[in-house]
DNA sequence: ATAATGAATTTTGTATACAAAAAACAAAAA
DNA sequence: TTTTTGTTTTTTGTATACAAAATTCATTAT
């Protein structure tokens, strides 16, 4: 992602923000017009923006009905963990592979104002979890594995149910990726990332 | 993929079709109105086939400029093929751990008129092949993980390159690949269909 | 009151028009 | 000849217009 279309990007990331805000909320059907007025500009490139987020899975085309917020049931959710699991343990693994200090130092950071920490700010926590996931994939510099990153988009969402593990049991699984990689370990790198990714995922089974 | 949009579906099937026979040739730019009136439609349908095209990374758009036929460097098919890595084990593991028998069968078809045959022809297992490989991810019902399934395209790229490993040796590992997803073996198919697409990948290093 | 039918309205899908930017070209200067 | 500058042409990006389809609403029949 990151630049899209230069010259709608505006319009795609205000969109995209109403949906992630709940501005537009989910299954409610996307009226073009409207909405292309709200943000003072045609149907022409607000289309562009949502071909974009439907690409995205932010967005479902009903050919001639129209555009959708989608809702994600807890199957799609599901799936999209397991994405995630394949995804985020291959990029584990070839942060492992990779002998670039300054990257494994990178992600070291995520965590670092947490560590032995009594009270963690949990607003603060899921930021740094966040951005943990995301730079795990940016750092591969593998350009189609950064572009499935709509995931990402997803993670917000599932955020914003209150699915977060608490910091107690996560930071040790994150600390625990990143030791693995710092030491090269891949196997291992991808395991644990995997295995993280999957107890959030088992979680969701259970509400 | 499979009924996009319905209504410029078959504008998006075209232009893809031109691409990938050579029509339009990759680092090629697409001059839209000049596409446009080939295909007897105005810009407006074919901007909406181009942003799927550039989503699945057929086509290359850079803002103000236009929008180019991708062409694929090495390192690029490489990270593609990290991707499928990650993504096609993991669809062997998730067919490994259904108990559809109905889902196995149809893969073991696949290479059932290759088996024990001694003159293979190349064109016929090239089809058989890519069906394998799509059939792997469509039988997963992971509807995130078939949306992910642009490789499809570039693994037509690739063999269009000429980068087909020969029967004697795929037909060995794809047939490992389904037993183990018959046993229910899921940690065996995994690894068995992430190897067989690293090899793929070493050759590729070794032009 | 409920269901069915048909008009009125809304909304999508596509074509077209036009301004702004980029590319191509030609003429002039180094 | 090569480079620079300015002009013309092409092409993109966006707005708008309009037909076809879908939806809504009111009217009629059951």
């Amino acid at each position: 992602m990151i630049e899209y279309h230069n010259l709608n990007e505006p319009i795609y990331l205000k969109v995209k923000e109403m949906i992630i805000n709940g501005e537009l909320k989910p299954g409610e059907k996307i009226i073009q017009e409207k909405i292309a007025e709200q943000l003072g500009v045609s149907r022409t490139p607000l289309m562009k923006a949502l071909l974009a987020l439907e690409n995205e899975f932010l967005v479902e085309s009903i050919p001639r009905r129209g555009m959708y917020v989608k809702s994600f049931g807890e199957k799609e959710i599901f799936d999209i963990y397991i994405c995630r699991e394949a995804l985020e343990g291959m990029a584990a693994r070839l942060l492992a592979q990779s002998n670039n200090k300054q990257k494994k130092e990178q992600l070291k950071q995520c965590f670092v104002p947490f560590i032995g920490q009594p009270n963690i700010n949990i607003n603060d926590y899921a930021k740094a979890d966040e951005q943990f996931h995301s730079l795990l994939i940016k750092l591969t510099d593998n350009a189609p594995l950064d572009k499935i990153y709509f995931f990402g988009n997803i993670h917000e969402q599932v955020i914003n149910r209150g699915l977060l593990r608490p910091p107690e049991e996560t930071l040790d699984e994150h600390i625990k990726i990143i030791q693995a990689i710092e030491h090269g370990n891949a196997n291992q790198a991808e395991k644990c990332a995997r295995e993280h990714i999957e107890k959030s995922r088992i979680l969701l089974l259970n509400h």
